[in-house]
DNA sequence: CTGAAAGCGCTTACAG
DNA sequence: CTGAAAGCGCTTACAG
């Protein structure tokens, strides 16, 4: 029972027990298949050796690695950081092993991604962004591949035809816009998620949509942001010094809303009694921020989760499922309240 | 150079070339040693096959995984996904996977790791909190491991004889808490981090040190925390309706901080007004919180790459070196002030 | 500089 | 219910 010398393979567990190799595999993986005194025998020859199989010699010859590779964009983002922790709990649950890429944006690292594929290092990979494999290239090849939370496009800038797990983006900024405005703002303008994103356009749409509805296309206004605290503190710099002032700021994120809270603060202007402000994501921090951040949630831990089964599902064969939207919520906090 | 039918393996290269698979394989381990023809020749074939090695079968002639595990406490959290996203860098850097695994605090997921590197998947770990190896067991077995940011403790609570890469975190604490009282405080709390953890130990040593060094023994409070914002939040409220309020609160980090200036606020004290608060390791929302956080700058990056760059020497056969400290820093900002 | 051959540690038809 | 044997796709002494 104390730590062996050398690694245990199959061949000691089997010499100990009096059994072929065939024996003990099958003991592992079809334990029906084996008489209960064979069995018996290789399980306590298995405990004495501390045995576990070799998972590169399992790979080699199941040909397939129970693994799975999740490329991320920004790790050190909660976002994504709480995607994967969803995901991880299945993973560990199911058995497979979980490979991280932090693959920045932007960046020309897709390749990376496919080698692993390729040298079969994970049977499958999760995408957390929509740039991360050439669009046209991965339904091509067979990779199993599910995006989750931004879609990837297609050539026309459209979600490309891979199984998906998220919310339904447009709609839920559409709600958040139209959700301001109910609370009688009409100036609302929208800080956007990094340049062409299928993500961004998805949001700048819905909000877009809800303006328009509202008869406000107008004067609907989008300010660049790229979902970093930063950026949305320059927005808010921006909005102060250029055009007409805002009633309402909705943001693509809850880190850029806490930024422009705090930018607008710098100029003097307090939310939400001269702004309403709604942030995305309803991140760990957003109930925290002074004032609470309004946002829209998403399941995180859920999506992650419902994304690594549908992974798991096509490794094990299924055809791909078509792309689910899962449930968003509208969340009022004190950041954006009725124009006075 | 359009998508292969089937996967190619060296022997379809070998074949391609008109060469041995084991020509192959050196043209690609050892180009020097292959005459610039054949080289040539076997490079032609690789690119026309799209040939790429299937990692399992090098994993298991070659015994290496070319993978690391790194263990984690929770994924959510910023503090250890920059970790990670430092720890990513250098691996995709070296070429060596990283393989992720969420385990809980308390949990006892530590025989998941160890059955992760028994079996061969990767070839060492990194290991991002304290108890996640039975402390005996670890150095006990032949893995590689090395601990970042957080030691393992021995059996009498100390820190083990692992390698380990993180600050010290004693010493930082106690330039935290004589920062506090450089600015007039003289009660200062401290708001430990989940108990029974070697870094909330060291911490706290820290804290009682500075506390003694200033004459403060006497008055000295410790109430704990669990690093989430809600904990920050609930000690606040212990704070405001026992004892004797205080003048600064140093918290073990900086989301406690963050729920402790919101809990004084809920009680009507204002940060830095009425008590100054002071955090632990300068995650981004620390610049941007209300007012900005004072707090100690870990540099985690940094710290994450260079736990892995000592993993990977010690994989390469390099004995295991000592633990080493690198430089923190106090960060001042306006969350703690000089008392009036 | 190159090839033939063994072997890494498993699993799985195929027989019995 | 069990074993002998082939084979997954590489790499690496060993010869030449």
């Amino acid at each position: 029972m104390s730590a062996p010398e050398k690694k245990a393979t199959i061949a000691d567990v089997a010499r100990l027990a009096g059994v072929s190799t065939a024996t003990v595999s099958r003991s592992l993986s079809a334990p029906a298949v084996v008489s209960e005194e064979t069995r018996a025998r290789v399980a306590e020859a298995i405990a004495r050796t501390g045995y576990i199989a070799n998972s590169a010699a399992q790979t080699l010859r199941r040909r397939r690695a129970d693994a799975v590779l999740v490329a991320v964009p920004d790790l050190g983002n909660t976002f994504f950081a709480e995607l994967i922790s969803g995901i991880e709990a299945v993973a560990r649950d199911r058995g497979v092993a979980v490979l991280v890429a932090d693959v920045p944006r932007g960046g020309r690292a897709g390749v990376r991604l496919a080698q692993q594929l390729d040298a079969g290092r994970a049977d499958g990979a999760l995408l957390l962004h929509g740039a991360l494999l050439p669009g046209a290239e991965a339904p091509g090849r067979d990779w199993k591949v599910v995006t989750v939370a931004e879609e990837l496009p297609d050539d026309s800038g459209g979600p490309a035809p891979v199984s998906h797990v998220g919310i339904d983006n447009r709609a839920a900024a559409a709600d958040a816009t139209a959700h301001l405005i109910g609370l009688g703002h009409r100036r609302v303008v929208h800080v956007t998620g990094p340049r062409d994103t299928i993500l961004t356009r998805q949001r700048i749409a819905g909000y877009e949509a809800a303006m328009a509805a509202a008869g406000l296309a107008g004067i609907a206004r989008v300010v660049p942001g790229d979902f970093t605290i930063a950026s949305g503190h320059r927005a808010a710099g921006t909005l102060v010094r250029t055009g007409a002032p805002p009633d309402a700021v909705f943001c693509a994120n809850d880190e850029m809303a806490i930024g422009v809270i705090n930018g607008l603060a710098a100029a003097g202007l307090s939310v939400p009694d001269d702004v309403s402000v709604m942030g995305f994501d309803d991140i760990a921090f957003a109930a925290w921020s002074n004032p609470p951040l309004s946002t829209i949630r998403q399941p995180r831990r859920e999506i992650g989760g419902l994304a690594l089964s549908e992974l798991l599902r096509q490794i094990d064969g299924a055809p791909p499922a078509p792309p689910v939207h899962v449930p968003y919520e509208v969340v009022e906090r004190q950041s954006a309240r009725n124009r006075r």
